[in-house]
Order: C-alpha cells, then sequence, then structure tokens
DNA sequence: TGTACATCAGTGAACGCGCGTTCACTGATGTAC
DNA sequence: TGTACATCAGTGAACGCGCGTTCACTGATGTAC
C-alpha cells in the first residue's frame, strides 16, 4: 500500500480523524462479513478490530446505532453503483433478465458485506437503522423505475404503477442476496439452480407487468 | 384463569417442565414483540421474564440458539396454520387476492411475535437459525403449491414452475410483513396504500404466472 | 396401602469476563501574533 | 520565519454492571418393594 492517502504523515488532522472514521466503518463491515450481525456487535469488539481504543471511538460516534447509520449512507452508494453498472451493460446479446442477474449476483458477491447488512438489518435491528434502509431501499426503487421510463419499458403504465411493479422486482432481488450469500462455496449446481429459479421469477414479474391493465375505478 | 391446564398443583413432574419450558419460549417472543431481536435476547433477559431462576434455563435448553430451534416448530405451526384458515375462507364474493391479503394482514397482526421473529431471523442472527426458517418456509412455499394444484389453479404449469411461483409470492408476503408491523398504529391511510400496493404486486405475479410458457429449451 | 429411596426441576450464591462509559492525560497539528 | 498558545484525536486506567456458567443444594414427585 503506497497509496499517498495512506500514508499518514503530510496528512491535515482532519483527513487523518477521516481515515479512522472510515476504518472504524470498515471494521464492523469486516466482522460482518465473518458472520456476525450488526445488531450484535460490541463498540470494544470494532475499536478492537479497527485497533483504536475503546474511548476514540466517541470521536467519531455517539454510539454503534449512530455508525449503523453511517453504513446506511454507504449502502445508498453501492445500490445507485449497481443500478450504474446495470445501465452500461447495455443491450448485448442474449436474454437481458439472464444478464442483469448474472451482473447483480456478481454485485452482491463483490459486495459481501454491504448486502449483509442490508438484509439482515432491513427487517431486524433497531428501529432507527430499519426505517433508514428501506428509506434507501425506496430510493433505489425509484431510481429503477425512472431508468424503466427512461428506457420505454412498459411505456403506458401510470408512475405509480410501474414503482409498484419496480418494488416488486427489488423484493425479489433482496430477497435473494441473503440465500446466495449463504451458499456454501463450490456448489455449482445449487448456483446453477438458484440462479435459473431467481431469473424465472423475474421473468414472471416482466410478463404479469406487460399483462397488467389499470383496474377501471 | 381457571384453565385446568394452568392449575399448577395436580400436574405431573413432566407436565411442569414442559410448562416452563412454554413459558420460555413466550418470554422470548415477548421481549421480541416489545421491539427486541431475538439475536440480541440474553439467556438472563429470558429467565427473568419467564419468572425463573438462570441456571434453570439449562434444564431445558443447552443455549439460547437451542430456544431458538424451537421457536421456529413453532414458526411451522403458524404458518401451517395461516395456509388452513387462507382454505377455510372458501370462496364468498369479492377479488380473491384482496380477500387472501386481508386474511394475511390479520393474521400476521394476530401473530405478531412470530412475523417479527421469521421477518429479522431469516436473514439475520446465526446461521443455523437462518437455515432452519427457510427450512419451514420452503415447506409453506410446497404445501402452497400444493393447493394450487388442488384447486386447479394454472392447472397446466409443471410442478417445479408452481413451486417457483408460489416461491415468488411468499417472498412478496415475508417481505411485506416487517412493514405491516412497523406501521404506527391509527395510520389508516398510509396501511390502505400499502395493502393497494401488495394487492397489485401479487395480482402482476399471477398475471405474469397465467401468461407463463415454459422455455422451449 | 405404607415406607424408604431415587430422581430431578428449580434455587441461591458465586465466579470471572467483557461490556459501555468516564476520567485525566499526551503530544502532534493548527493558529495568532 | 519564529514563538507561544489552543485545539483536539487518540490514550491508558479505572468504574460499575449484567452477562453465561458452575456449584452444592432443596424438596416435591415418582418408583420399588
Amino acid at each position: 500500500m503506497t497509496d499517498a492517502s495512506l500514508r499518514k504523515d503530510s496528512l491535515s488532522r482532519a483527513e487523518r480523524k477521516d481515515l479512522t472514521r472510515h476504518a472504524l466503518m470498515q471494521a464492523a463491515l469486516t466482522l460482518i462479513a465473518e458472520g456476525r450481525s450488526f445488531t450484535s456487535l460490541a463498540l470494544r469488539e470494532i475499536v478492537r478490530e479497527a485497533g483504536v481504543a475503546p474511548n476514540a471511538f466517541y470521536r467519531h460516534f455517539r454510539n454503534t446505532d449512530e455508525l449503523g447509520l453511517a453504513l446506511v449512507e454507504e449502502v445508498g452508494i453501492t445500490l445507485r453503483r449497481l443500478l450504474r453498472e446495470a445501465r452500461e451493460m447495455g443491450a448485448s446479446q442474449g436474454s437481458t433478465v439472464r444478464r442483469s442477474v448474472k451482473v447483480y449476483q456478481e454485485y452482491v458477491n463483490a459486495n459481501r458485506p454491504t448486502f449483509l447488512f442490508i438484509s439482515s438489518e432491513r427487517a431486524g435491528g433497531s428501529r432507527i437503522l430499519r426505517l433508514a434502509i428501506r428509506n434507501e431501499v425506496a430510493h433505489f426503487t425509484n431510481e429503477m423505475a425512472q431508468d424503466f421510463r427512461r428506457l420505454g419499458v412498459f411505456p403506458d403504465m401510470p408512475t405509480t404503477s410501474l414503482q409498484m411493479v419496480c418494488g416488486l422486482i427489488v423484493t425479489t432481488m433482496l430477497a435473494a442476496a441473503p440465500e446466495m450469500l449463504d451458499l456454501p462455496p463450490e456448489q455449482a449446481l445449487l448456483e446453477a439452480e438458484m440462479t435459473d429459479t431467481f431469473v424465472r421469477q423475474l421473468r414472471v414479474v416482466l410478463l404479469g407487468a406487460a399483462a397488467w391493465r389499470e383496474p377501471s375505478r
């Protein structure tokens, strides 16, 4: 690591502080990646992992929940990057759904800790964290709906319905993430089956959306 | 409470033991209903809530994870009862989907602690518990597929596809549960909106399933 | 039926441990003149 | 540019507390004869 930003000398006090802050967040993610759930992480565990004295924590966050909220912001960034990658994937040959699922799977595996965090804290843990995560997921859903609109997918569908459909897609995606992450490695067959089911489920949703007609009243 | 089963006199030792065992499980559910997540419950909290000495716990479970597994069995029973209620609902007038959603909402609210437990431990918490819950959910999905088959819904669909569709429905249902449970009380408008989206999403899935054709290869 | 003994669900006290939080501090960085 | 002082990120030691687990126990229930 010869990256200039990691050479602690020649950094301003504020820059060093930021480094420590990120080290704390990274430590939490590392522990999550090791199979711990964020809710059960102790402040002392986090600072130990980050290589910092316990009371230094308070220079950055009032408590672990506040660190959690900082992590949620990173979740938003991660999800937005996913959409960008999906967009840039463009229209090469083969099934769009299958290609998108592939991108998603690779993305989930490349961002293990983040998706473990989303999956487990979206329903469990503290109420504040839960709502913050749902908020990011709702943003993600809306951006996806905008992408659909821009690309002319389901052009006749009203926006609220488009959002409803995207909500369904996102729910399906997020439900798939923890199952993908729990797969034992080197289980190619199981993985292929799971991918296949996932692809077919998304197709059902898209078929349904294509057949959708607004209720008359 | 004049129920004979609660009069502690005239009970065999085994029956009393079972009473304590259930008191411990009930205590855990009570704490969950109060907003705690199972993973973060301490053994001493549980025994305190149950009104029992800490070491008495070990007469029933080796640790809290084992109590969790006992709770998962109850989850299975709860889910099976839901299907039975849905079946008995029969074919009265109005939209089937809307009625089913109504039944489901009432059921989730009537079994708050259980659904909070399922929602939060299905993705978070310990791996063993997670897989046990997914197992119960998979059973539930299969039973639903059998019901569909019996009722002649999607009669031309192969069993694996029917299971895939039911998996999608169950995913959607389970994703809705924690949102329903997080609704602040007396928010009729919000609740109606959520119900509506939920109904529309299920309709998209059913439309998609109706339009489904097996891929040729 | 009555007695003597075995079983065992639940108790009360104690243990060592890691926790969150506090305190007074250190010493490098930043600022004012 | 040099000096004197202020700031403040991170430290090390200490605290009181609730935790999981152990121990030897109690006394009601169950069993054998």
